[in-house]
DNA sequence: TAGCTCGTTGGACAA
DNA sequence: TTTGTCCAACGAGCT
């Protein structure tokens, strides 16, 4: 009677439906992780998805290992590791967590209706979700494509169940279980050095400065938020140097923690508060933004390549490799874009306010293609997700769900100016700038020549001249877009 | 059915 | 300096 507990976005043991079903299944439970690109369509893992899953692993087994039990790493083809899996161990039965990018499902179905075929039990559950994406419908039974009304009818389905294992406070990792059988011998495990997640050069210095993987990093992160930020998150959340943020998303990404565990913490803390519990609605919002995400990706399957929006396939972008290389090794001449790109290069993340007012540069300033820039995030990102990812570069080039209108071009100075402008995060990321005055911070370029030579700054030199003319930079991604709607 | 309202995150310019 | 208005058209979603 033993079960293969297979772990993929869901790395973690609390509030864990899969591990529950394993365990309750009453035999030894062998909890697997199979590092494989097959159900990654052409999106195998980044650098920094890898540097963070090594890390998050690492933090799985050790939870495992301090309830007794541990965790088989396995690398290829992961029906071929299943397979021998089952071999190994006499598993009857497979459980895991589902997945909704495309990729994902297609190798999932697979496998699914393989081990059927062989009389395998194969069993999935729902442990990265508040809602999957096809229980929240439109009155006429469609998916949604704006974020206001699924958010109301998300809000109308119902209050979101307490995570298992509640009250919050109970760390024991299995709910009621609190045990996970071990079989009587363990099957055959890589190391997990063996599955090369690791940087071959020493590249990660910034990121592990800034993050923790794993159940700690969690609960670092989470109450960090609960003690101050989330009460003033609708107004903080929009200055890049101020944590104002959750900091969550890797964290959810890799399913370190559950969205039902964050909502309920929070909406606990928000219960507590004099302002009462709509005062976290802001952030509650967030998390169902990224609902939406996968709303989005599960009923548009060729989002992440191709715009939703089909007349964006004649939009007129450009090939521009220097552009693109200036972009993203933050050289553009416009501080808080490259703040933003070397924020990400060093630390794997970037403030949101941030990556619309870089992404907004890449499409509508350099007329390149937003794949392009996805592709960058995708590498870069320790929280790159699928969905999540799609979604933001399509919101920002105009061509997905909740279009921005045509006119809405991020103006990078006046962003700087109105999110920065003392000129924090600039001076935290480019150094070379860091001796301007506020005045001048975000716009060196029309600098007076003393007052760069004062600071130390050289246009050309020490930074460089603005790429393009943002004035007719815009003007000319307004001709683009007009190219396409017949205006 | 047809009509109505609205759309996460902005900017430029006039007054 | 601040505030208000306008900037396409469309399609989603509701009534």
């Amino acid at each position: 009677m033993c079960t293969l507990l297979w772990f993929r976005n869901d790395l973690r043991l609390t509030d864990q439906p899969a591990l529950l079903a394993a365990v309750a299944r009453g035999g030894p439970v062998v909890p697997v992780y199979i590092a494989s690109d097959d159900g990654e369509g052409d999106w195998p893992p980044g650098s920094a998805t890898k540097w963070w899953l090594h890390r998050s692993l690492q933090s799985l087994d050790a939870q495992l290992q301090s309830i007794g039990s541990r965790l088989i790493l396995r690398r290829g083809s992961t029906q071929a590791e299943l397979d021998s899996l089952i071999e190994e161990t006499g598993a009857t039965g497979i459980v895991w967590g589902r997945r909704y990018e495309p990729a994902a499902i297609h190798r999932d179905q697979q496998i699914k209706s393989r081990l059927k075929q062989r009389g395998i039990l194969a069993e999935s559950h729902n442990t990265s979700l508040l809602w999957e994406p096809w229980t929240i419908q439109t009155g006429t039974g469609g998916p949604y494509k704006v974020f206001t009304p699924f958010w109301r009818k998300c809000l109308q389905a119902g209050a979101i169940s307490r995570p298992i294992g509640d009250p919050v406070g109970d760390t024991q990792p299995v709910g009621a279980t609190r045990t996970i059988p071990s079989p009587g011998r363990w099957p055959r495990s890589e190391r997990l050095g063996d599955l090369d997640l690791e940087p071959r050069i020493a590249w990660d210095a910034g990121l592990r400065e800034t993050w923790l993987p794993g159940r700690d990093g969690v609960e670092r992160e989470l109450c960090r938020f609960e003690n101050g930020p989330w009460s003033d998150y609708s107004s903080d959340r929009d200055f890049p140097e101020i944590s104002g943020t959750s900091r969550l998303s890797p964290h959810l990404h890799f399913g370190e923690v559950s969205p039902r565990t964050v909502w309920h913490r929070l909406l606990d803390v928000a219960q507590r508060d004099p302002r009462g519990v709509t005062a976290i609605d802001p952030y509650l919002r967030q998390l169902v933004w990224r609902e939406f995400a996968f709303h989005l990706v599960y009923h548009f399957p060729h989002t992440p390549r191709e715009p939703l929006r089909p007349e964006f396939a004649r939009f007129p972008w450009r090939s521009d490799d220097a552009g693109l290389r200036a972009w993203q090794t933050g050289r553009t001449g416009y501080p808080l874009v490259d703040a933003g790109m070397r924020e990400l290069w060093r630390t794997g993340w970037m403030h949101n306010r941030v990556r619309m007012a870089a992404a907004s540069f890449l499409v509508k300033d350099l007329l390149i293609p937003w794949q392009l820039g996805a592709e960058w995030f995708w590498d870069t990102l320790v929280d790159a997700d699928l969905a999540n990812n799609t979604l933001g570069w399509q919101w920002t080039a105009g061509c997905g769900a909740d279009a921005a209108p045509y006119f809405r071009v991020f103006n990078p100075v006046s962003q700087g100016e109105k999110f920065d402008a003392a000129g924090n995060y600039v001076r935290r990321h480019v150094p070379e700038l860091s001796r301007l005055p506020d005045r001048w911070i975000q716009q060196p370029f029309c600098a007076p020549r003393e007052v760069l030579a004062q600071a130390g700054v050289e246009l050309g030199v020490t930074y460089p001249h603005p790429i393009v003319d943002h004035a007719e930079a815009r003007v000319r991604a307004l001709a683009a877009l007009a190219t396409i709607t017949g205006g």
